[in-house]
DNA sequence: ACCTGAACACCGTTCAAGT
DNA sequence: ACCTGAACACCGTTCAAGT
């Protein structure tokens, strides 16, 4: 689950009447819509209220802050993406260090291709914000799951796990946020995945205990 | 050098007189200060001009809107980086596969980290902005630089060279800004820096035709 | 050519009042 | 328990006036 946020900005209350729990959907779906029509420096409480049909008082009921907004949305988003990922990685203990790397690379491409916009838009929104909680658990909770598949490859093992499984993250998540933020052609861009691909294999390959004792 | 920046971005005059540019530069530090000092949230015109002891009018010369003055300074800061890696592409003219990825990665790095503080605020700063054009404009500045020192290499050669090339650019500059962005040990950040040209390695050792035809 | 700072429209946040 | 919206302090930006 995701780590606490810092206090000031957790949200302040949870909805405790099926009304409320509407409100804050409206409120959540707003803020990506007004991020998205107008971009995060036009992203006001007013709009998003508006947007959302509430007043700006109600908004902050359940948030102490802007910044809390967008904190949450932030959080649920990448709930999503971690779930994903690990329900890849799942599905993959035994299998072969290419078939691994093959899904994992896929399923958060796949993840933050899905709806671009709202990602570029998420990328941007969390600069604002004190995030290195949210990173880090998100991080934490991928690393967990990749590694538990990793170990289990039925083709290599490491010498250290846990700097090679850090390293592949830190090479993935990287590498598709520079892609993200750059404007290339849709082939250029399979084009970069499937040798992104390549690379980490290449890579486990070369890190890969198993074979250096061959 | 750099592209010409959106109009309603680039800055609304050059200072033409000795005082002139001694502002600009005042308002610059000022800047730089008041970013790690308060954060991106807390930086307002107001205060930059403030610290730099000039009034919000002056500012408003030389800058068409606060954005604007953001772009300015990821612009002078990128510049720099770009001149650093342009350089070192140059003295590994000829020089073997390994020893060009360890200096490309090393220089770029080095320039990241010499002012880590500078370097995380102004990773963030960038959201704001419209700063497509500057990525482009600096991804292609060092893109020149490595092919014509991969194109040199004594040990090898690539079927698509320009594939590659963006490849492992992709790799090294979104992988260093996903490290920077997290808490990390420096004992954890050196391995990590060290797997990475471990890992751009074997890529292009894999991709290399001259070893597939061996 | 360069600088000033009061003025204006708008933003984030609060809180007394409502259902 | 939840919602409203006027009120307040502050922000980005302008422009008439100064040197």
């Amino acid at each position: 689950m995701a780590a606490t946020p810092p206090a000031h900005l957790s949200p302040r209350k949870k909805p405790r009447q099926a009304r409320a729990a509407m409100t804050l959907d409206a409120i959540f779906e707003a803020t990506i819509q007004v991020l998205l029509a107008e971009g995060l420096h036009r992203l006001t409480t007013t709009r998003v209220a508006e947007r959302a049909g509430v007043s700006v008082g109600t908004m902050y009921q359940y948030f102490p802050n802007k910044q809390s907004l967008l904190y949450a949305l932030n959080e649920r988003y990448l709930d999503i993406v971690a779930e994903k990922v690990e329900k890849t990685c799942r599905g993959k203990h035994g299998a072969t260090t290419a078939e691994m790397v093959q899904a994992l690379v896929d399923a958060y491409w796949q993840a933050k291709t899905e709806r671009r916009d709202v990602t570029r838009a998420l990328y941007r929104s969390a600069v604002e914000l004190d995030n290195e909680a949210l990173i880090e658990a998100f991080a934490q909770r991928v690393d967990a799951a990749t590694i538990a598949m990793l170990a289990s490859a039925s083709d290599g093992s490491y010498v250290d796990l846990h700097l090679v499984n850090t390293t592949l993250l830190a090479v993935i998540f990287g590498t598709v946020r520079n892609v993200f933020e750059r404007n290339l052609t849709a082939s250029m861009e399979a084009d970069i995945r499937s040798q992104l691909t390549t690379m980490c294999l290449s890579y486990l390959k070369a890190a890969s205990a198993d074979r250096a004792a061959r």
